[in-house]
DNA sequence: AAAAATTGTTGACTATCGTCAATACTTTTC
DNA sequence: GAAAAGTATTGACGATAGTCAACAATTTTT
């Protein structure tokens, strides 16, 4: 049920046997079936999810009503958005599950009750979002800096299970490429120029 | 010396003035004159700097030694290679003054001290850690799916300052453009295509 | 099992961005 | 104050990514 997220948090901070069962309490699970939204632009984020099965994609739609793909999120990943989870708006972002999927929250309203009794909870959020700013940090050094050839190869070097579970022209979307863009720089790739 | 780090400090979180003057005393404050640098690639990045007066950028250097610019930081926002600070691992990143500069620190060395004595200051790095990603996130939306017109617009709309402080190629390096293109971008956007 | 939707590839063509080079102008340095 | 460095613009050209369209293969739905 929510056996890899007690993994991580013991991982990053030592806990008491105490402590997780207080922490198991405010403890929330979902499933979420495949193609349906954990979050839609227009709701407000009102958790961070914690992936503990299964895959999901966080999209935005532009004017033309074409998706882009912020973000991918896998077992063991944290997924929200953060801009309305801190300001409590609307969200411009939807995020949805790509295949049957199991979540794991505590609700922002029940934060205060955790912190008070397991102080270390903040310190477990801030280095979760450390390591998450610093992957997003290398994505867009990427972005600026590389080929799509380089872009894609650095995405399957650090990513590989992304890229095994996940429809080629979403990770077209990721890198910024179109699907026949991507599918030439494959074929680039595999064929040798 | 410091006074913009406290206005955002009680902005963010209470302190009474006792646990203020405690702060104050792990603070360091440095100068940096412009074109010096507060991290070079090789380098530990042992602190997360605050801006109290100036501007700086964060930098890599490619293969072919060209410079792409991440991350600029003016007066109030934080700059710090969090990889490397997190690791202990030697920075990829460059961060050097635009400006004559102030910006203000406490010593990784000194977080649990001070954490001792204001257990909020964990809060305030998770707040200023949770915009700084928002904002990061909302710029590789804007990298994937927007036109070099759209994406400079935007930066224009978002960060003014930056527009008015930091030469045009630099930006356009921090867009992940060519000198040459953004100046054609401006022409186009300027004289109504 | 058939129909529909999703996915990935390829070709032809076009629009766009990067490269190289020349120039003008401004700011810094000595 | 002269020389050097840094900055922004423009033109010509070539490389490359996007667009549109057709098609095959696979998966999902009914």
């Amino acid at each position: 049920m929510s056996a890899l997220f007690f993994k991580k948090l013991r991982e990053k901070i030592s806990l008491t046997t105490q402590e997780e069962e207080i922490i198991r309490r405010y403890i929330i699970s979902k499933k979420i079936r495949k193609k349906q939204y954990l979050l839609q632009a227009g709701d407000v984020c009102k958790a961070l999810a914690f992936v503990e099965q299964g895959a999901l994609r966080a999209y935005s739609v532009d004017d033309k009503g074409q998706e882009h793909i912020i973000r991918f999120a896998m077992e063991g990943w944290t997924i929200s958005d953060l801009d309305s989870f801190m300001t409590s708006e609307p969200s411009i972002y939807n995020i949805d599950a790509l295949e049957d999927t199991e979540i794991i929250f505590i609700p922002k309203s029940a934060w205060e009750e955790v912190k008070k009794v397991v102080p270390q909870y903040e310190l477990f959020i801030r280095l979760e979002l450390m390591a998450a700013y610093s992957d997003m940090q290398k994505r867009i050094t990427a972005l600026i800096s590389l080929t799509p050839e380089e872009t894609y190869t650095y995405f399957v070097s650090v990513y590989p299970c992304i890229v095994q579970r996940v429809p080629q022209h979403m990770i077209a979307s990721y890198l910024g490429l179109t699907p026949e863009t991507l599918s030439r720089v494959r074929k680039r790739l595999f064929t040798g120029k």
